[in-house]
DNA sequence: GCAGGCACGC
DNA sequence: GACGTACGTGCCTGCT
């Protein structure tokens, strides 16, 4: 006998997008309904081998239930946008597999799979209905098995019915089942049924009587109030049972015979799955790639083969030059060193392009090359480059990685099946990234901002920060004997040892064995945080010792040993990477160690600032500091006057802004009062929401609610200012800086109210952190321009977000607090003035 | 190897 | 009313 399978899409699509977590593409494309559909549609494609296959669809139009009853899935929200939008694609991929889609107006996709399935007895062919919906029961015969699938936890599980599964499931046959449906209702469908009844006498009426007919003509037999109900709710149960029951007879215009199981197109669909970048899809269908893969002439190189005006290379390193391969006129040129003599030999060659600026370099991820070159080589790379790592950063700054085979993949549609062959397209990459940049106008942005900075960050990164290792050792032991005082007088109030480090352990002994008050909760247990040990703090003697422990520990593990744990031996300095490419905003990231998050707030943290020191005694630190840069940014960028004079009279923005919204003078400010408005500038400013402004100031969300109205009553043009970047990012999709420096946020078009709560935040934020970013980099750039070019043996060795430390040579001081000053001021033109406070201090302590 | 909880900075 | 909450990095535990 030949088999068919029908697929109820709406059902399935609609059971994945909610059984699976988000997912989407790097556009920001939903996918995880698509990606559970088609998971579930390969399983059962190879589980069942059948000889025919459809997928039938409901269509937005009213079907004939509604026309009959208009209150008929009446209640029912719409989809959400998230699952709307991949809709199309599914159908697409569908089409490109070559399988048959059924869609019939006025009628459900339940009805077409009804009438296939009748085809099928009819025509004797075994019929497999998949589908999430119960209501396909109904269905199930001898020759017809209805597979109800169920997610949970992103697992599928399958229950197969058959006309006895159903039976012996629910004690009724599958038309038996439209009658209890008749009679119980349904509340997601919105079908009324017999007011009174429920599933419970529904079934057992059922039972008793097999039909709606025969329950009707016997009705004297029952008794009391249910007697009446049904009586009463005869027209209700008769309207239900014809919403309920599906249709058999809906007129097709496909026969079995044209839905075959078919050859994909393989083109169409691998560019469809691609664009949604379903990966593990694209192998499940074994499609092979229709594209190019890149193959180029690969020949040993010469020493004159590296003569040329444009160097299109990748390098391959760890301690030593390991391998260069090269493109020129069409060839793969590759060049491997087996050891350092081989290196030594080709240094001149090696300097002679990188050094040389007339020389253009195309790579990808140049600054690691920089660093590796002047520290093995002192090879000093000039800035003549185009980097395809940070201009696809640049176009697309969410992403998580950059990997050169994923961007081929993505601009150009081309396999690269190893480094020799990627450095063949890197030049037409180059050119598709360029093209893109320019449609965008990031021109300025990549050539004159993100690419000077790479050389800029490079040095950072040879250059170092000098740590007093003496002092972080020392330091070190001195946390180590408070830690141990600590941990003993835990355990003793405690009662027992255990590890406090653990959460979970911690949680058990604070909140059962003292019986404490737990006053949040987590995924797995107690919370232990901060915040619930401060509202524990004075209930029990514990509490301020493990508040302490914690702090010391973690000053202990991540700063005092984490950091000298990194200090080269030879040098005495950490050596940090600065990443151009991992923040959403345009900020920098700081790695291996982290220099960005150094303690500051309180006083034995600040401690570890007395260890970063001058690199020798004739040097000193100087360090600049923009003052209030996102809220001059926010004021200029807004236009607002009220904001805009408070950095023009030079007075405390959060003391004005509590004057201001407090409508208060100046001087009556409270400390109390002044804070509140910090915290509501400081949650404009980094995009928090109500919520978390409400927890930081510790009141009610309906006080911050008022806060942040009175904020914008102050400041009505900043309010102007964030609606209309809110408006920008709904209608294009991202927002921008001055600079255009773009950032996508799919969100803002989410029907999950957080979700797209949290694009609106993400949109008014965004470009004012980003333009703070773009101002630093800007005046970084300037900055280390200006150094070399009046020849200052001064370097810059660190950038905090809005703060740059220089290394000065004592003699070069003055010189350099004026080259800081001046930059740093005039990086851009706002519409208030950019103030820098600096210090100089043997110690990154001294400086604050 | 990975997720969760926690804590540090801007 | 939405039950999660700006951006990062790194340490520790406790599970697989």
């Amino acid at each position: 006998m030949k088999k068919l399978m029908i697929f109820d899409g709406n059902s399935i699509i609609n059971r994945a997008f909610y059984g699976i977590k988000m997912l989407s593409n790097s556009k920001g494309v939903f996918t995880n309904g698509i990606y559970g559909f088609l998971n579930i549609y390969f399983k059962f494609l190879e589980e069942e081998k059948p000889d025919y296959i459809a997928v039938a669809f409901d269509l937005r139009a009213k079907t004939f239930r509604h026309k009959m009853y208009d209150q008929y899935k009446a209640q029912r929200k719409g989809m959400p946008e998230e699952l709307a939008q991949q809709m199309p694609y599914l159908k697409e991929i569908l089409k490109a597999m070559n399988v048959t889609i059924l869609e019939c107006e006025g009628f459900e996709a339940d009805d077409i799979i009804g009438t296939v399935s009748k085809k099928c007895e009819d025509e004797n062919i075994l019929c497999r209905i998949v589908t999430g919906d119960k209501d396909d029961l109904q269905l199930a015969s001898e020759n017809t098995i209805v597979k109800l699938i169920v997610t949970r936890m992103g697992r599928t599980e399958t229950t197969d019915f058959d006309a006895s599964a159903v039976l012996e499931k629910y004690g009724v046959t599958p038309k038996e089942f439209i009658s209890v449906k008749a009679l119980m209702g349904d509340n997601s469908d919105n079908i009324p049924g017999v007011p009174g009844i429920g599933e419970k006498g529904a079934f057992e009426l059922i039972k008793e009587f097999k039909s709606l007919d025969n329950l009707y003509a016997n009705t004297e037999s029952l008794k009391g109030a249910k007697k009446t109900k049904i009586e009463d709710g005869k027209d209700m149960a008769y309207l239900s049972y014809t919403l309920s029951e599906i249709v058999r007879d809906v007129p097709l215009e496909t026969e079995i015979s044209h839905m075959t199981v078919n050859a994909y197109n393989q083109g169409e669909l691998f560019d469809i799955l691609d664009e949604l970048e379903l990966k593990s899809i694209i192998e499940r269908t074994g499609i092979e790639k229709q594209k190019e893969t890149a193959t180029f002439e690969v020949v040993e190189a010469t020493e004159k083969d590296f003569e040329t005006d444009e160097f299109i290379y990748l390098m391959d390193f760890d301690e030593q030059l390991k391998e260069i391969v090269f493109f020129k006129d069409g060839k793969i040129y590759f060049k491997t060193f087996e050891n350092a003599f081989e290196t030594i030999a080709y240094t001149d060659i090696l300097k002679n392009i990188f050094e040389n600026e007339s020389i253009s370099k195309v790579s990808h991820g140049i600054k690691k090359d920089i660093v590796f070159l002047k520290n093995s080589l002192d090879i000093d790379y000039n800035g003549n480059f185009f980097d395809t790592e940070i201009a696809s950063y640049i176009l697309a700054p969410t992403k998580n990685e950059y990997i050169l085979s994923d961007l081929c993949e993505e601009y150009l549609g081309k396999t690269i099946s190893d480094k020799q062959n990627g450095v063949g397209i890197l030049k037409d990459l180059k050119e598709v990234l360029q093209e893109k940049i320019k449609e965008n106008q990031q021109e300025e942005l990549l050539y004159d901002v993100e690419f000077p900075l790479v050389t800029v960050l490079a040095s950072m990164e040879i250059e170092g920060f000098k740590v007093d290792r003496d002092m972080l050792h020392e330091f070190s032991e001195f946390l180590a004997k408070r830690i141990m005082v600590l941990e003993s007088g835990i355990y003793d109030m405690a009662g027992e040892t255990f590890n406090i480090n653990s959460p979970k352990q911690l949680g058990v002994i604070l909140f059962e064995k003292l019986q404490l008050p737990a006053v949040k909760k987590t995924k797995t247990g107690y919370s232990t945080n901060a915040e619930v040990l401060e509202k524990l703090s004075g209930k029990h003697d514990i509490i301020e010792y493990i508040m302490e422990y914690r702090t010391l520990t973690k000053l202990k593990s991540t700063y005092a040993d984490g950091l000298y744990d990194v200090i080269n031996p030879q040098t005495g300095k950490i050596n940090s990477s600065f990443n151009q490419t991992i923040t959403a905003t345009g900020r920098i990231s700081s790695t291996e160690p982290n220099l960005q998050n150094i303690p500051v707030r309180t006083e034995i943290g600040r401690e570890i600032r007395k260890m970063f020191i001058a690199s020798d005694d004739e040097h000193i630190l100087v360090d600049a500091d923009y003052s209030q840069i996102e809220l001059r940014v926010l004021a200029s960028m807004s236009g607002d006057e009220n904001m805009q004079e408070a950095f023009i009279e030079g007075v405390d923005i959060h003391k004005m802004t509590a004057s201001k919204a407090f409508n208060m003078p100046l001087d009556m400010v409270t400390p109390l009062l002044r804070s509140r408005a910090k915290a509501v500038n400081f949650g404009i400013v980094y995009g928090i929401s109500e919520f978390s402004l409400a927890q930081d100031i510790k009141v009610t969300r309906k006080e911050a609610a008022k806060y942040i109205e009175d904020y914008f009553a102050t400041y009505p043009e900043v309010k102007n200012y964030l609606d209309g970047a809110v408006d920008f990012a709904r209608e294009n999709g991202y927002v921008k800086t001055p600079l255009n420096r773009r950032r996508y946020i799919p969100e803002i078009k989410a029907s999950n109210f957080n979700l797209r709560s949290f694009g609106e935040r993400v949109a008014m934020n965004a470009p004012i952190q980003g333009y703070a970013a773009d101002i630093i980099k800007i005046a970084m750039v300037k900055v280390y321009k200006r150094l070399k070019k009046e020849n200052l043996k001064s370097k810059l060795i660190l950038q905090v977000h809005d703060e740059l430390i220089i290394d000065a040579l004592k003699t070069e001081e003055e010189q350099v607090r004026k080259i800081l000053r001046e930059e740093m001021e005039s990086a851009v033109k706002l519409n208030v003035p950019l103030e820098v406070d600096m210090k100089s201090g043997n110690s990154w302590f001294e400086t604050k």
